[in-house]
DNA sequence: GAAGTTTATAAGGTTGTCCTAATAATATAG
DNA sequence: CTATATTATTAGGACAACCTTATAAACTTC
């Protein structure tokens, strides 16, 4: 069983699909394509060929998903990267908001025995600075049960768990404002005709576009969680 | 005046010149190609493409040599390298023979933001942990003035600088006989016919081939240099 | 200065990753 | 069920970086 060698774009597209995926089971072309900046010619082109390696199944007009093989490739990549972010903010004290794109290239260069050798170095960190949990090195994704904070209902209380997916329009949206993991959070009513949320994260009230409450994750206060009628 | 968005094949190239061209002014295209592992042909092309980027200069059938902008390119490439190095060895604890070939990869994948604040996390260290000097931000090789093993006489002492340039299979080599910076040698003898030279090393006498020899670099005791009669 | 080596260039190809534009197949909504 | 959307495919290219083979030019040495 041969390791690395996987180019730098296998990689983004395996992180990817594995990152678009836990919203919804199968991830369209067209929306890896967008996340990913190509066209969707080009994302269906190598979603063949990635196909053609047992890496990702596709059902077509549906989307695609993951096989056990890539999932485990996805999450290695994933790991040396929310390892990499740690150290950035830990060590070296780069903002929050910018190590996800620093971290974005240095995954692609990181050999095994760096990475393993930089998880004993930051004592096995159990997240990345933005809250997602960092998978084992044989590739397995710790269990979550946090929910979006679009799923809450008004007057649900809880705590930012993570910020996911990532990106730096994001990231940098949120960190001007202060919102991060451990804050508290408190819904306190959507505006209609699906208008922002209103939510009141620690001292402050902010009005949150849908998109953007869907990439905060909370775990809520223990009360009976009902995803569906949400 | 844009940064990055050089090319690894490019900085490859510029680094690798800037490696070879501290022996001599002028680096053959062929010993270029030979150490990227690329056929002379393909060497030829790109330099003909870094010519035409103002990074380099080709004089036809003699070699390349860097302009002033290449230079300092290749400088901020080589500094990226050697402290990735200095951080894989004192903080990750890997082994010093193969840490070359990790940060050969991280090197490229490495923003300027970064860079600076690991260096200030390091404490901006002199050299690398081969021994080689870690030129300024804006590009700068600090100057240098320790002599190639093999330009020593019968009875020269010294103590090893620095390995340079360095290649994993001369590493692991020179690891394996604890021949390293900080060293102490002393040259005995050097064997008719182009043969070995003994050197005594710590404790040790080892029999050097030149062109290892070459490439192990000592600062002499204090006594009149003569380059030109060796 | 001719012979042989080194270096350079020219011609033609491959691979991976990307593109646009046009068309075909399917899904979804009125 | 038809119209509109989305999704997929086909065709034709572009580009960087590599390759081999063959030829040409320049250097070096005797």
């Amino acid at each position: 069983m041969k390791n690395e060698a996987f180019s730098e774009s296998i990689e983004m597209y395996l992180k990817t699909v594995s990152e678009l995926a836990d919203s919804e089971d199968l991830v369209p072309i067209s929306a890896l394509a967008e996340r990913l900046g190509v066209s969707t010619v080009s994302a269906t082109e190598m979603v063949h060929r990635l196909k053609k390696q047992d890496l990702l199944e596709h059902l077509p007009y549906k989307g695609v998903s993951l096989t056990v093989h890539g999932g485990r490739r996805a999450c290695r990549v994933i790991r040396r990267h929310r390892l990499w972010e740690r150290f950035l903010v830990d060590y070296l004290g780069l903002p929050w908001e910018k190590v996800h794109d620093y971290a974005c290239r240095l995954e692609h260069a990181t050999d095994t025995a760096v990475t393993e050798a930089l998880a004993i170095f930051l004592d096995n960190p159990r997240t990345c600075p933005h809250g997602n949990p960092i998978p084992s090195p044989d590739g397995e994704m710790p269990d979550i049960s946090d929910i979006p904070l679009i799923q809450m209902q008004p007057g649900d209380r809880g705590i930012i768990s993570r910020i996911h997916p990532e990106s730096i329009l994001l990231l940098d949206y949120l960190a001007g404002r202060d919102i991060r993991p451990d804050q508290p959070v408190e819904f306190e009513e959507i505006a209609p005709f699906n208008g922002p949320l209103m939510v009141k994260i620690g001292e402050q009230t902010h009005a949150l576009g849908q998109e953007i409450a869907a990439h905060i994750f909370v775990n809520c206060e223990d009360e009976v969680r009902n995803d569906e009628i949400a």
